[in-house]
DNA sequence: TCTGGGGTCCTAGGACCC
DNA sequence: TCTGGGGTCCTAGGACCC
């Protein structure tokens, strides 16, 4: 009979990894600049910032101090974060922080090629992969070959190897450190990828969970974000712990059905969600903040152009990509960042900038321009190819046009 | 001196169809 | 005349993520 000390260590059916790049945009720009390693140096804002490098061949740097506009950080180096600046924060809010940080635009062809370069990399040692932005993917490892092999008297021993290879062949190709987490789910997996940054390594099975995941707060948990978590800490939830031990039925009625059931389940660790190795996307979409609010009649003729010129973009984004969509979007923000949408299903689809904008600008009409503006987007969503039968056209074609509509609210459309 | 830009998914009500 | 459900599409807003 067997005894738990012949049970061969059984490793979990699936073996997840989360490679998450570490302070990646920062990382990438302290390759060209090398003599930023080790400073606090902070990613954000549009152009102009760039380094000048002057005739006896040596850089000058933009500061924190120096900035003005409305740009956030998008990056910080780890040196910057010592300081308290973090992604997300207001560039002039973390110019009162750390006034002395370097300040560096950002470059986003250089992120993606880095980008392709470590995906490429992971691609040659493990296939499945899912995209989840520019820098961090999925991995799904369970077919691994030798991944489930001892090592000596370390059971999981392929497992660390494994890892070691993939960050090995990341730094190889690009140069550039990486976290990674493996676990038995993504769930899982992107909070141990987060556990030992940078540059680490966490393998967690389903015994590691009360005394890895359960002491961290609910904000660790991808998908709990500031709104639930505030609700959360206002029923004296703070702990992942506090949240597994909360009974199913108080957080379904106080989450709905879904989320208070997914509540649950995080909590105790447990995600069957595969690895998804190839997703369409669902909407196209350009907007833009001004660098100060602008009056609907005052600004007419600067809030056209704009609008004009994010429609040609978006057409042209459509074009390169292969795509054509039928429902067009508006989306305007008002000074005091109050947020709406506005939407227009077309009968066909189209990938041309004046359709876009004359759909765009139908929305506009039934949107109140009462106060200034402070950003404008466009987008596009029921994608589909030109060129592929759309089996729902027919159905949609005896439907009635879009009745009257709701009444145009302004007619001061610019 | 608050709060970028590009996304996904969910909810919820009403229209419309069967 | 009143009473149903189920299913899909459209729209608006919001939470969340990178």
């Amino acid at each position: 009979m067997a005894t738990p000390q012949n049970i061969p260590p059984q490793l979990p059916e699936r073996l997840i990894a989360h490679l998450d790049m570490d302070a990646f945009y920062a990382s990438v720009e302290l390759l060209r600049y090398p003599d930023l390693k080790g400073q606090a140096v902070v990613i954000g804002g549009r152009r102009s910032h760039a380094p000048v490098t002057l005739e006896d061949g040596s850089r000058r740097y933009s500061r924190l101090r120096d900035y003005t506009g409305r740009g956030v950080i998008t990056t910080s180096t780890y040196a910057a974060r010592d300081l308290g600046v973090f992604s997300g924060m207001g560039l002039m809010k973390a110019a009162l922080r750390a006034p002395d940080a370097i300040l560096l635009p950002t470059d986003f062809d250089a992120y993606r090629l880095y980008s392709r370069l470590f995906k490429a990399a992971v691609a040659e040692l493990a296939p499945v992969i899912e995209d989840r932005g520019i820098d961090e993917i999925y991995i799904d490892l369970s077919d691994i070959p030798g991944i489930r092999e001892a090592v000596g008297h370390d059971p999981l021993g392929g497992v660390r190897a494994i890892a070691r290879e993939i960050k090995n062949s990341v730094f190889r190709a690009t140069g550039l450190t990486c976290s990674i987490g493996i676990t038995p789910n993504k769930l899982l997996s992107k909070i141990a990828s987060d556990l030992d940054k940078p540059d680490g390594i966490t393998i967690l099975t389903e015994a590691d969970i009360p005394t890895r995941i359960w002491p961290l707060g609910v904000r660790k948990v991808n998908g709990i974000g500031p709104k639930a978590a505030a609700k959360l800490l206002a029923l004296g939830i703070e702990t992942v712990a506090e949240l597994a031990a909360a009974e199913p039925p108080m957080l379904i009625g106080q989450f709905g059905n879904s989320f208070g059931a997914w509540l649950h389940e995080a909590a105790h660790g447990r995600d069957k969600r595969a690895v998804v190795t190839h997703s369409e996307p669902v909407s196209i979409s350009r907007e833009t903040t001004f660098e100060r609010d602008l009056h609907a009649v005052l600004d007419k003729a600067e809030l056209g152009a704009v609008f004009t010129r994010l429609c040609e973009q978006l057409a042209s984004d459509l074009t390169r990509k292969g795509y054509q969509g039928r429902t067009i979007g508006l989306k305007l923000r008002f000074e005091g960042f109050h947020t709406v949408t506005r939407d227009l299903t077309l009968e066909l689809p189209t990938q041309d900038a004046q359709a876009i904008r004359r759909a765009a600008g139908a929305c506009l009409k039934r949107v109140p321009l009462d106060k200034r503006i402070r950003l404008l987007g466009v987008r596009v969503g029921g994608l589909s190819r030109p060129g592929v039968p759309d089996l729902g056209a027919g159905k949609r074609a005896r439907l009635k046009p879009a009745a009257s509509g709701p009444k145009p609210e302004n007619l001061a459309l610019f």
